[in-house]
DNA sequence: ATTGTTTACGCAATTATTTGCAATAACTGG
DNA sequence: CCAGTTATTGCAAATAATTGCGTAAACAAT
């Protein structure tokens, strides 16, 4: 049993099966060197798969999404996809000129996230987390008195 | 010159034009008597101007957005938008289950946002903020196995 | 008030995403 | 291994949101 169906197995578990469909997005994604946008997920799943259809990948992300295989991204006005590394768990900041991606440490959420269960009963999910803002690249060059150009996509380093 | 056109008059130094359908969709929002759907603007304000178009509703919306009359929060999967009230700038906790929306005062994000800015150089965007997750009643009510099944969209009282 | 310039509108077409449904195929138990 | 049950797929249609473009109208200057 390869890597990917080891880690469909916790599907099943939960009553799903496991198709040649989500063995392929899965590894799509998994593969992928970056979060993807459905677009290019779908692509390439195609590429393995010719009759994947487009609402098939939909439904496939929403559902990984759903037990936690990945973690939806808004880069822009867009959702991207990646695998959810239990041993990596991090939010992003979202740069909304270059739209670049930034992760942040969990920490970073955690006096928050007590906060509002303390004051409010309130529990936020806290599972992923997206911040959008300017990055400090954005910032320094030029002080974009339009910065609503974006330039193009791109993770920069980790910030955890 | 009506108090809505003087809420207006914030465009015009900003070189966009004051037309009726700017001033249709600002009125149905500050009249309404919490956060709308784009839908919901719709439908009012073709009442009061029949020639209204769906797609104008949106590009107002956006530029409303934009120069800060309107504040959007995502209730749901769906975008809903109030009227900017600048004495009472306010984050919603969104609840997953019942649609519900808690306001929640800017001082909690303050820490947040200086962190961030401190130890990453980033700005984020904490005009308005929205935390999706389960509030206090929803968690309580027989603790839903399955917290998918949303009852309707409720404003409950500030928590700010 | 008239004219020129340019933004915004209305409409149609496009893109993104979701959903209904019949056919298919994954799992279950025998 | 086979047949029954039921989730999932593929396709088409529906819905949501955006965009291109010619026309209308707002604003500025005369």
């Amino acid at each position: 049993m390869s890597s990917y169906e080891q880690l469909l197995q916790g599907l099943r578990e939960q009553g799903h099966r496991l198709t040649p469909q989500r063995l392929i997005v899965l590894r799509v994604v998994a593969e992928g060197q970056q979060h993807m946008g459905v677009d290019e997920v779908f692509r390439e799943a195609q590429a393995a798969y010719p009759f994947m259809d487009l609402a098939t990948v939909y439904r496939t992300l929403r559902l990984f999404k759903q037990v936690g295989l990945v973690t939806e991204v808004a880069i822009g006005d867009r959702l991207h996809y990646e695998l959810t590394h239990p041993e990596d768990r991090h939010h992003h900041m979202v740069c909304r000129v270059c739209h670049g991606a930034f992760n942040l440490s969990p920490h970073y959420l955690e006096e928050f996230n007590s906060i509002l269960v303390n004051d409010f009963g309130f529990v936020p999910d806290l599972d992923h987390f997206t911040v959008a803002g300017v990055c400090v690249n954005c910032r320094s060059e030029g002080g974009a008195p339009s910065d609503l150009i974006p330039k193009e996509v791109l993770t920069h380093e980790d910030h955890s």
